[in-house]
DNA sequence: GTCTATAAGATGATAGAC
DNA sequence: GTCTATCATCTTATAGAC
């Protein structure tokens, strides 16, 4: 099942607007505006504003598994593959200085519909599990070294990125997530 | 210039509302209800949003300054005043899932007028200078130990706490906060 | 699939009486 | 200070023509 231009130019668009402003702080006049048809159409493709926010988080998970799948296969050290990964959300933040899709949504979680809360609890879990898995491999390989468990470990870590990426557009200071996860990985490397 | 009851329970309802949606997610009426006047009275102590939200970020800078103060007097080394730092935002959190205002208005920064932006940046800017302060005394004291410069570790924890927020909200786990806070911690004391 | 038209309610905000 | 009344605009969403 391809997915129509349409409804992949809505979703580049509703997903650039909910990076920057919010799930709460667009509109489907926006959206209508920018992909250049009427709010009628988008209704069309996605009955309800939450249809939309369910199938942005979706993708935005499927991409970013992806993401994870290439780093995997493309680096083999654990901290190597943990730089990866936050470049990975440095290349979002440096993209028009736009947040990790599920962090933000996460920073509306209390307005989310359950079904789409549900979907940003899985993104992170599914994150937070890859992260486990290379602590556990960095702990093995004697590359990493950290307190306690593996998957507290990737709880941290994760968690450390998503606000660094808050804080660094927070401060016009974009370069301040490079430095805030530099440092991460450098407190995590076995001496 | 004492601030009347009116005024403060305006305040605290809306501080509310931003901490747990957000500040696109609450609107005068629903300010209204809670107080239990009508809107137009809302708009004579605060005669636009930005009014009242650039009168949060201060009132909460100012809160969190003075708790910071009295970390400052109440217990002396490093680890300590960083897990006494920790424990501060946790309390929020555990008071009915609220995030940080500091970090909830970082997530609406793209939507906040101008004025706003700026006390969030401010906001941030104090909280890590101060983290900068208790990283220096912890590393010339020998109880904290990390890599690079001080302003450079503060930054990377007070967005980890904040980040740490979102995320334990967001999985429904605020257990969450308190692991990854406690490893941040663990990894930073000195062997 | 996309459009026009329209609904029903929300939103930030103001004027002017009390 | 608080109220009623009102405004212009925005928002999500639907019905039905093309």
């Amino acid at each position: 099942m391809e997915t129509s231009q349409t409804v992949t130019a809505i979703m580049d668009a509703a997903q650039e607007l909910v990076q920057t402003r919010g799930y709460n702080a667009f509109s489907y006049r926006d959206l209508a505006e920018r992909v250049g048809i009427r709010t009628a159409s988008i209704h069309y493709h996605f009955p309800a504003k939450s249809d939309l926010g369910g199938a942005l988080v979706r993708r935005y998970a499927a991409a970013v598994g992806e993401a994870r799948d290439r780093i995997e296969h493309e680096v083999q050290d654990a901290p190597t593959r943990l730089r990866r990964y936050a470049a990975l959300l440095e290349s979002v933040l440096r993209d028009g200085s736009r947040i990790c899709l599920g962090g933000m949504m996460a920073s509306d979680f209390a307005t989310l519909p359950e079904p789409v809360q549900h979907e940003v609890t899985q993104f992170i879990a599914d994150n937070e599990r890859w992260l486990a898995g290379v602590m556990e491999q960095g702990r093995r390989e004697g590359t990493l070294a950290f307190a306690g468990e593996a998957a507290t470990a990737a709880g941290a870590f994760f968690g450390a990125l998503e606000g660094a990426m808050f804080v660094a557009r927070g401060c016009d200071d974009l370069e301040r997530y490079r430095r805030s996860a530099e440092w991460l990985v450098e407190m995590l490397i076995a001496r």
